[in-house]
RNA sequence: CGGGGUGUAGCGCAGUUUGGUAGCGCGCAGCGUUCGGGACGCUGAGGCCGGAGGUUCAAGUCCUCUCACCCCGACCA
């Protein structure tokens, strides 16, 4: 490709727009547009990079055994309805109406469509187990899309599903898919970390995603130095501290005027904030939700949300609690009738904790459960923090960021169910078929690939899904016997299969050289009145600072060598 | 949805306080001199000042309403 033809150009100043480094060196170097706020149009360069990440993809889902096929973007809201995940997926579904008033949505991903595809195909344990996946547009009206390609409305996803009979095939079709999503990643030049994850808004059981590390990603990833454990902050569990347990005294009311948080409290009584209760208000699906935890302690809301399995969450408005008849600052389990009350774990163990009266400027002192409050639920909605005790081997839990380039999950039968997909086993029983389900998202994977790939002149692809092998850079253009060796070397080079992006332009070297190192194509190819006196052409890696001299004669023959050689 | 911020040329910004002919740098076009790490000179093109309504002789600037985008929190590939 001659530079002076490709639709796009460079970009000098970085964007007021962009803070993230890849969506900054996206639109620096022209690969993509902004239509809308994530909605994005896609230059050939990035196209090209998209195009080579999803053959890449598809090599791999072939190679596990999956089958390719195609899904509609356009789906009847009924089918959502049917599985209850129109209400999981809450505002983040888009969705219309067509000419005869019924309820479509834009498929935010397509477990609904492919099981009761398979519903209608799938009658047999002879036809299990099938791996099947598409890789297709997905929308979701995201709260709130950030940092160019890394948080979309509208992006484009490999989706697997897995259809078997038992745990045990499931077990297999999952082990399948992560190991082709680390071969994957690794083809793609990105190191992952595979973390336990939240199932979040798919359902399900067991999940872990793909993390790459970097110090900004948007999620927390919990680790542990000592054994294997690594989590998602969402997910991840830890020893609480304990407290001595006590003789439980009896109730007694305390004058607490103005202490309205637990480190107020802490200070005017002089005790240890993990003395105390903390209580929060939630409102899970409209209905009031007291959650108690040690004062010491936060509640993490995905576990709280689990714990209620409800579909939305979120703390209380005033007008909800008082509402209630609650005092907040003084919101106590203790006399709480009619209210919902989930109880983190490291409340159970009796030690006379202090929490609210529900009077105002009134606290209770040696609060004790069960004697003294009920909870509906019990267990652990605590949000774990780096330092804290690793659940598995206790050392001290250490805590890093990524960017979520995957994500698998066991699903299970509850899809399955409820949309009639069932197969009949040797012995004439039916049964719900076991799901999995196994994402990647590919404009996240190419920012994640800049974010983990650049240095401050620009990106540094690497060379599997580098928009071309070889940067042609001619410098001197007056010079008819630089113009007539570049031609050449241009045409030599692309008849041997490597793709070439030939700066064909009259500009002055500093031009050229920045702008190659912004684009970030592996080898550079420098062609000068100097490098010919030599019959030779200076070849330079991005990756490396060195460049060398390269005779003319087998240069074609060497750079296929350095191209297929990373 | 809550909080913060920004909309003026393709990009980065000034101008808004105090109303009076819309500016700068980069980029773009032409000519010339240059040329191994974003060269220089001259000439030129390019603007519904986010939108609507209002105040005024006069609005980028003042008032009202609105829209879009970005950042921080709750969601996710």
């Amino acid at each position: 490709m001659r530079i002076s033809q490709l639709f796009g150009k460079t970009q000098r100043e970085i964007p007021a727009e962009a803070e993230t480094v890849s969506h900054q060196l996206l639109l620096r170097t022209g690969m993509i547009y902004q239509v809308s706020a994530g909605v994005y149009s896609y230059l050939p360069l990035a196209w090209r990079v998209l195009k080579k990440i999803e053959n890449i993809i598809r090599e791999e889902m072939d190679a596990a055994g999956g089958q390719e096929l195609m899904m509609p973007v356009l789906q009847p809201l009924e089918l959502w309805q049917e599985t209850g995940r129109d209400r999981a997926f809450g505002k983040g579904l888009f969705t219309l109406c067509d000419r005869r008033d019924r309820s479509l949505c834009l498929g935010p991903t397509h477990e609904e469509v492919i099981t009761r595809l398979v519903s209608q195909y799938v009658r047999s344990y002879r036809d299990l187990p099938r791996l099947l996946y598409q890789i297709q547009t997905k929308f979701r009206d995201e709260p709130r899309p950030r940092a160019g390609l890394l948080r979309l409305r509208e992006f484009t996803m490999k989706d697997l599903y897995s259809f078997d009979t038992d745990e045990a095939g499931l077990s297999q079709s999952y082990d399948k898919m992560l190991k082709a999503y680390q071969n994957i990643y690794a083809r793609c030049g990105l190191p992952t970390l595979v973390v336990e994850a939240d199932s979040g808004a798919i359902g399900g059981k067991d999940s872990h995603e793909f993390m790459v590390i970097t110090e900004n990603g948007e999620d927390e990833i919990i680790y542990c130095p000592g054994c294997q454990y690594v989590a998602n902050a969402d997910k991840a569990q830890s020893i609480k501290s304990k407290v001595d347990s006590e003789q439980p005294l009896p109730l007694e009311e305390v004058a607490t005027p103005g202490a309205t948080t637990i480190e107020k409290l802490s200070n005017f009584l002089r005790i240890a904030p993990n003395r105390t209760l903390k209580a929060v208000f939630y409102t899970a699906d409209g209905e009031i939700i007291f959650a108690v935890i040690r004062g010491d302690l936060e509640i993490n809301e995905v576990k709280l949300k689990n714990a209620l399995r409800c579909f939305e969450l979120h703390i209380a408005t005033e007008a909800e609690v008082t509402g209630a008849g609650i005092v907040a600052g003084y919101a106590s389990p203790v006399g709480t009738r009619n209210i919902k009350t989930v109880v983190d774990d490291s409340v159970t163990p009796g030690v006379n904790f202090v929490a609210g009266a529900n009077k105002p400027d009134t606290h209770i002192r040696n609060v004790n459960y069960p004697r003294d409050f009920k909870a509906d639920i019990t267990t652990d909605i605590a949000k774990t923090h780096a330092g804290e005790g690793c659940p598995k081997c206790g050392s001290k839990l250490l805590s890093t960021h990524g960017i979520e380039v995957g994500h698998i999950f066991k699903l299970g039968t509850f899809l399955s169910e409820k949309l009639g997909a069932f197969f009949t086993d040797p012995e004439g029983a039916s049964h719900p078929v076991i799901m999995g389900c196994y994402g990647i998202g590919l404009g996240r994977l190419l920012a994640a690939a800049i974010e983990q790939n650049h240095d401050d002149k620009g990106i540094i692809w690497p060379v599997s899904i580098a928009p071309y092998h070889i940067y042609l850079c001619p410098l001197y253009l007056d010079s008819p016997e630089v113009v007539a060796t570049a031609e050449k070397l241009y045409k030599e080079l692309e008849t041997e299969g490597l793709e070439v992006l030939f700066d064909d332009r009259q500009e002055s070297p500093g031009v050229k050289f920045n702008d190659a190192d912004l684009l970030g194509i592996p080898i550079r190819v420098t062609i000068s009145p100097r490098t010919l006196k030599k019959d030779s052409a200076e070849v330079k890696k991005r990756s490396e600072k060195e460049s060398q001299l390269v005779p003319l004669e087998n240069l074609a023959e060497r750079l296929k060598g350095l191209a297929g050689a990373e």
